[in-house]
DNA sequence: ACAAATAACTTGCTAAATGCAAGTGATATT
DNA sequence: AATATCACTTGCATTTAGCAAGTTATTTGT
């Protein structure tokens, strides 16, 4: 089999290299529930709220690691299990989940937890340092203060 | 007919509401168009590097009209024309466009243009300061320092 | 005035992606 | 040993995307 060439861009524009990465309806929020909710394992990201299906996680898992935005480790204590992690490259799309929160909650009807909203807001260079610092202690636990987000 | 009610969320997180309204290949693209270029017409945005197919371009223009990022207006001059623009809402996108910008610029082979690139990263705030104010004069001309994007 | 060109779409058809239900294989638990 | 759990695959119906061609309302050129 001769190495199948990665298909080629549309253009080079940074926007576009971004959106053929991150422009689907799934991939941002699989991010989001490693990021803020400390999510880690398959089942997990099956488990939310947008009610993704298996077929198509499974994929975008995949893609999420091809391009580096995630890795994979066995967990220690239960061989069955995989642990997915953001990396570097994954963490540093914080500022981008940011910004895509605070727009949607200026402008529509959600459900957002308040006291994660009024700290992205009031403070936003502390919150993504914050994201940041948990990152590199390696958290599980959600970053969301008032615990889960019950609304609907 | 009964008034097709508006198909529900899949939850209310407002990360997946951002995602619903803008999580595809095209919608940011057609915005950037908008905001940076300085695209007015469905002609120009066929013109784009990416080549976005003609339904998809008007069934796009159709619903972020829908959702209230974009307003159409006929052209004075011209009664076949539309002139598309960016609202309120459609240019307070710019944080997020500038993060997916700066995201893939630091970790993807982009062609973007490095005077462009510069600006964004020294000093955020006044280029979003920007971006607005040209949005206020109803700016038609491209944002990017040295034209267009030559690269590829 | 008339023919040709242009702007903004539609329509038809094919290919690819998505969504759902069911199934598989490797551990782990009881 | 039997059952449950975890992380996937597979099959199939539905939806969306992509491409080529056609349509309608102007506008431009002669």
């Amino acid at each position: 089999m001769p190495a199948k060439s990665k298909p080629t861009r549309r253009s080079a524009c940074p926007l576009n290299v971004s959106l053929e990465i991150l422009g689907d309806r799934w991939s941002l929020l699989i991010i989001r529930d490693l990021m803020i909710r400390g999510f880690r394992t398959y089942k997990e990201f099956l488990g939310s709220d947008e009610g993704i299906a298996t077929n198509i996680l499974a994929d975008r898992l995949q893609k999420l690691e091809a391009c580096g935005i995630i890795s994979l480790q066995p967990d220690p204590t239960d061989r069955r299990k995989v642990n997915y992690r953001l990396t570097k490259k994954g963490i540093d799309l914080a500022p981008v989940l940011t910004e895509l929160v605070l727009w949607a909650t200026r402008y529509e009807d959600t459900g957002a937890p308040p006291a994660l909203i009024r700290k992205m807001q009031k403070n936003r260079k502390q919150f993504l340092a914050e994201v940041r610092q948990r990152w590199r202690n390696g958290g599980s636990s959600p970053i969301i203060p008032g615990g889960r987000d019950r609304s609907e």
